[in-house]
RNA sequence: GGCUGGGUGGCAGAGUGGUUAUGCAGCGGCCUGCAAAGCCGUGAACGUCGGUUCGAUUCCGUCCCCAGCCUCCA
């Protein structure tokens, strides 16, 4: 059982070995919920999902939080664009983020706290900074002291001197230091805020995860999960602010970032417009198919998105449900005693090699089509399933799957055409068997002619 | 300017100090009334320049290119 992951902070793959290996942490920064999900907020949901699967396999008990951020100034600012409540807005996308979500395959985490729950929790890490030294009190800000860190860069990997050159933020005047951060700002009257010892207010950007990580998975975490782009200044902010609050105690033992998604080749950013929303991504493809493009790149690396991506991943499915229904009259081990062939799950142990984990799936879908002894088709079928289940996928009746779901067709009206194919096939009228067929093709739907019978497809 | 990740066959994408995954696409064959699906076979790659080595796509260094971060973006 021997899993390695990439740490962030230490640059080099490691063997993960938990704090406590009877119950394994973990925490994964969850969305800002202003707006529906896109693509890249679905990549390290579906990355530490399939991560998930795989820790609550190799360990006894795994705890894993992923939080909603349901305070932040641009949802205040999509509020009063759209002339509605905060919570409108809130509530609006924390539900469109689990709608999305599911569509993907993602099972929920164990816990999802929201930062409104958690102020005097919030309150109270603040007041521990600022008793142990690490923060100041400044025209009703409260700032974490950066200098007063000695490790702060430690995970991005950056030194203090080289931040500053380069930065293109003009510094606040109640900062001490340039690179010091907020932790409780004041709020107007009309913006959303709590009482503190520092007056109404509201927390920074940092400090929620830092606080709820504590709150629900103690003072240590063994895996903390992002976006690459949180690396700094969120993660190198939270560690900070975490470790001050514990006195030193280290806050995270592996730092795990998936890449960041291209479009095209290009940045997939508002400025450039081209910002693509699951929501709609669904309507175009299955979310099982958007599910395995996710999965189909290495996470620690950039993953640029194509149409042409998302179609391979569909033909990849077809050819995987392909497998599977040609054994639809194999049986399979209970579901609860499946196992999963170790070739499938070392992949995965060594810092979730996923495309290499597909590989073998295709190997099993292989096997499938040239194995005739019954006992190793069952058993095949068996790890298709188990192996496939742990990537969050093929867990669909392959009918389902080649039946285009919802594409809306008449399925009795195919039936009827294949009848009469049948019959013209029988007679010998290949050229109305012909017609039939090429007719069907133009409207998307592929017949195939096996030994019991014609079955179709919708074509991908 | 600093920091980080990446540059592999037509495309996508793993991996390895020497026999070069996997999927899609291509080519030849089998199967089929013909197809489709599937099977069998097959061509094709490691950004640049150096170094280490018997041998490097794989290790080290240089350079070039792409992407991201550098205070509220997954």
């Amino acid at each position: 059982m021997n899993m390695f992951l990439y740490n962030t902070k230490t640059q080099r793959k490691e063997q993960f070995f938990p704090q406590d290996p009877s119950k394994v942490t973990m925490y994964v920064c969850g969305p800002t919920v202003y707006s529906y999900a896109h693509i890249g907020n679905a990549r390290p949901a579906v990355i530490f999902d399939v991560l998930a699967r795989l820790l609550r396999r190799e360990f006894p008990s795994l705890v894993y939080v992923r939080n909603i951020t349901d305070i932040d100034d641009k949802i205040n600012a999509a509020a009063a664009d759209q002339g509605v409540s905060i919570a409108d807005i809130t509530t609006t996308y924390t539900r469109a983020y689990h709608e999305d979500l599911e569509a993907l395959g993602v099972l929920a985490p164990d816990v999802e706290p929201r930062v409104t729950n958690h102020i005097p929790q919030i309150i109270a890490m603040i007041e521990a900074l600022l008793q142990a030294g690490n923060a100041y009190e400044e025209q009703h800000h409260v700032l974490f002291d950066v200098p007063s860190f000695i490790d702060y860069g430690e995970l991005s990997h950056r030194k203090r001197e080289d931040m500053l050159a380069g930065a293109r933020v003009e510094v606040a005047p109640y900062k001490h230091d340039a690179a010091d951060f907020v932790l409780w700002k004041p709020s107007s009257e009309e913006l959303p805020g709590w009482d503190s010892p520092w007056g109404r207010g509201r927390p920074g950007w940092h400090i929620e995860c830092s606080t709820m990580a504590e709150a629900h998975l103690g003072d240590t975490i063994d895996i903390h999960g992002g976006g690459h782009d949180l690396i700094f200044p969120h993660h190198e902010n939270e560690n900070a602010q975490s470790v001050c609050a514990h006195h030193g105690v280290p806050f995270c033992r592996y730092w795990v970032h998936n890449g960041l998604i291209t479009v095209d080749g290009e940045k997939m950013a508002k400025s450039v417009g081209n910002i693509l929303l699951v929501r709609d991504l669904l309507t175009q493809a299955p979310g099982e198919a958007i599910r395995l493009a996710l999965l189909s790149a290495h996470y620690h690396g950039p993953l640029d998105w194509t149409e042409e991506g998302v179609l391979q991943a569909r033909r990849s499915l077809d050819r995987l449900y392909q497998a599977l229904r040609d054994m639809h009259d194999v049986p399979v081990v209970d579901s609860l005693q499946r196992d999963i062939p170790d070739t499938f799950l070392d992949c995965l142990r060594d810092d979730l090699n996923t495309p290499k984990a597909l590989a073998v799936l295709f190997g099993l879908a292989h096997e499938a089509h040239t194995a005739v002894d019954k006992a190793q088709r069952s058993r095949i079928k068996n790890d298709l399933l188990a192996a496939g289940d742990l990537l969050g996928l093929l867990q669909q009746d392959p009918e389902v799957w080649f039946g285009g779901a919802d594409a809306g067709l008449d399925t009795a009206r195919i039936e009827r055409l294949i009848e009469e194919r049948e019959a013209a096939r029988i007679a010998k009228d290949f050229e109305t068997a012909d017609r039939i067929r090429d007719m069907l093709l133009k409207q998307g739907v592929i017949l195939e002619d096996v030994a019991d019978g014609t079955r179709w497809r919708v074509a991908s």
